[in-house]
RNA sequence: AGCCCCGUGGUGUAGUGGUUAGCAUAGGAGACUCUGGAUCUCUUGACAGCAGUUCAAAUCUGCUCGGGGCUACCA
């Protein structure tokens, strides 16, 4: 039970409410990012909790920054998230007549006035936190030649900039929001969705109350850098007399190694530091998808991240944990090498191929079974092997044995080293311990996956880092956040996979055993697989390794 | 500086006058294991400070300190 939930509990039990209604407003002018995520689970969460109706609006107020691709793209993150707004899709901009009419009401009754400042006066005339403000000689005008040149206004006689409408409340006001606020600009940049129908355009303060009001929205949700503006968001709501819904604020987040503004992210794009939104690098949901996190994975997060109001910053292995539970239970697994080593299989007979049944999940019965083969000529991951290994190192070494996963323990018997690289070993497998237990019951300390090097598929493999080499790529002053980008935040490898990867298709989410989680990109395309390493197995080795 | 908000283990969060201050994650130790994965067990670690109210304070009050937000014709 959160603050929120208690609050909407307390309306409900004095009656300021007697149902829940929440919505989520993003503006089209960027891609949902996992702190969307997180407001989206609040809201929608919040209406399946009590039996609610959950909106999804776009609060496309500002044609000169907004797009339909951007609507396309959320509207598909929103629904791949799960959030269910059914036929609940609206739109700020399908409300512009009535705000106009309600704005209207607001001169009439003398709470609103054309402004005739510049940008620059209207700051210069607002003050600072400091010193109060100056009036705007607008505020002098009679309600009927208000009315008057804000019908002008709207008219489209007036070029940009030129005048405002703005509320009438307190230019000494010790929060800066209620020194007069603007509530409509001149713009002659056509919209989206409207054309080139309006040419006065309201601002967010105006606006956000009355589209909740139009909706009837119950509760609505917002982050807590809107705090300072709900005194505003109600002043406007009760001068009208219409419809009051109830304003909540909670913390965002931020998450260690990323960036999580819209403009920073857009930055990035634009730099060509990523490739897209939706690189498997961003903390977009898209890109997070297309990286093969689940939507499981993600709302389990937002759980775990709970909702409050202070400022926290999430370690990103909360993240990577959430996707590794996941991931753990649906995924199925396969053997694939990412740096390949070559072993011969001694005596193994030349051309002699074997095929070793294998469980596709031991975390899901379900799963079923599936045959891998195997021959005299394999892979296996370069560094399980070491020529002469350290303590604690279980892997294969010059007359070790282990074994080759779901086939049989080998024994290295040599190996070929050229210019100092070690480039074959050789080995011989235990024929009594196929299947990969041994009769008379002696034990191996280690397990290595292999790719029987005549059937493997090659692959691209995209292995990715984090984005950031420091954990508050912002907080360094003075510094810009892109100064610390990790350069090696993508590296591309080809591995070789065992048969059964070359009959995946783009979105399928598995295992590489002992590797990580992967996925195949959309960039795969017939004769070329490409894969995305999601996350990491916890690598306990690599922990081991990194204390020495 | 004016207004607003927030301070609980490393991180995130629960707690609503009486709790051995809980949970998760991360860290440590061990068990088990055909993934050094998973699973299981144990374990280190916190109420920003100072006063006050009270039999009793993380919880109520005041002050101090610390952090954040606000001064767009963006949202």
């Amino acid at each position: 039970m959160d603050f929120i939930r208690e609050a909407v509990d307390e309306d409900l039990r004095t009656g300021r409410f007697d149902r829940v209604h929440t919505r989520f407003p993003p503006e089209p002018n960027g891609y949902l990012h996992i702190g969307h995520a997180k407001a989206i689970w609040i809201d929608y969460g919040i209406a399946l909790d009590y039996r609610g109706k959950f909106n999804l609006r776009f609060d496309d107020t500002n044609p000169a920054k907004e797009g339909q691709e951007y609507v396309d793209a959320i509207v598909e993150d929103v629904r791949w998230l799960g959030a269910d707004f059914g036929g609940r899709l609206f739109y700020a901009s399908d409300y512009f007549e009535q705000m106009y009419l309600w704005a209207e009401d607001l001169v009439r009754k003398g709470k609103a006035y054309v402004c005739d400042l510049t940008s620059e006066q209207v700051s210069e005339y607002r003050g600072n936190v400091n010193k109060p403000g100056r009036e705007s000689p607008g505020r002098l005008r009679s309600p009927e030649e208000n009315l008057d040149l804000f019908r002008r206004m709207r008219a489209g006689e007036f070029p940009d900039g030129s005048r405002t409408l703005r509320a009438k409340i307190d230019m000494a006001h010790p929060n800066m929001n209620m020194r007069d606020p603007v509530m409509y600009r001149i713009l002659h940049t056509p919209h989206h969705r409207q054309g080139d129908k309006w040419c006065v355009y309201p601002m967010y303060d105006w606006a956000h109350g009355l589209e909740d009001s139009i909706e009837g929205v119950t509760h609505s949700l917002c982050s807590l850098e809107y705090e300072n503006h709900r005194p505003l968001y109600d002043w406007f709501l009760d001068q009208l007399g219409i419809y009051h819904p109830r304003q909540i604020e909670f913390a965002r987040f931020n998450m260690t190694y990323t960036v999580m503004s819209k403009r920073m992210l857009l930055d990035l794009v634009e730099g060509r530091h990523v490739k897209s939104w939706d690189d498997p690098r961003m903390p977009t949901i898209s890109g997070m998808r297309r990286r093969g996190y689940t939507p499981a994975a993600i709302k389990d997060f937002c759980r775990r991240v709970g909702v409050a109001k202070s400022y926290n910053m999430i370690d990103v292995g909360m993240l990577e944990h959430c996707v590794r539970e996941d991931l753990n239970r649906t995924s199925p697994r396969y053997m694939g090498v990412l740096d390949p080593l070559k072993v011969v299989i001694e005596n193994f007979p030349e051309g002699h191929e074997e095929f070793m049944d294998v469980v596709n999940n031991p975390e899901d019965p379900g799963a079923g079974r599936r045959r891998v083969p195997f021959s005299r000529e394999l892979y296996v991951e370069r560094d399980d092997f070491m020529e002469e290994p350290p303590k604690k190192f279980f892997r294969l070494a010059p007359g070790r044995e282990v074994r080759l996963r779901n086939a049989y323990l080998v024994t290295c018997t040599g190996f070929e080293k050229k210019d100092g690289k070690i480039v074959e070993l050789k080995c011989k497998v235990d024929p009594a311990t196929r299947g990969g237990d041994a009769p008379d019951g002696r034990k191996v300390k280690s397990t290595l996956h292999w790719v029987s090097a005549k059937h493997a598929v090659h692959a691209e493999v995209r292995l990715y880092d984090r984005l950031f080499t420091v954990e508050d790529p912002t907080g360094h002053e003075g510094k810009d956040f892109k100064e610390f980008l990790n350069p090696d935040s993508l590296k591309v490898v080809r591995c070789m996979a065992e048969p059964a990867v070359a009959g995946l298709k783009p979105g399928d989410r598995f295992q590489f055993e002992r590797l990580g989680y992967f996925c195949v990109d959309p960039d795969t395309m017939p004769g070329k697989i490409v894969l995305n390493r999601t996350v990491e197995l916890r690598d306990t080795w690599a922990r081991i390794q990194g204390k020495q």
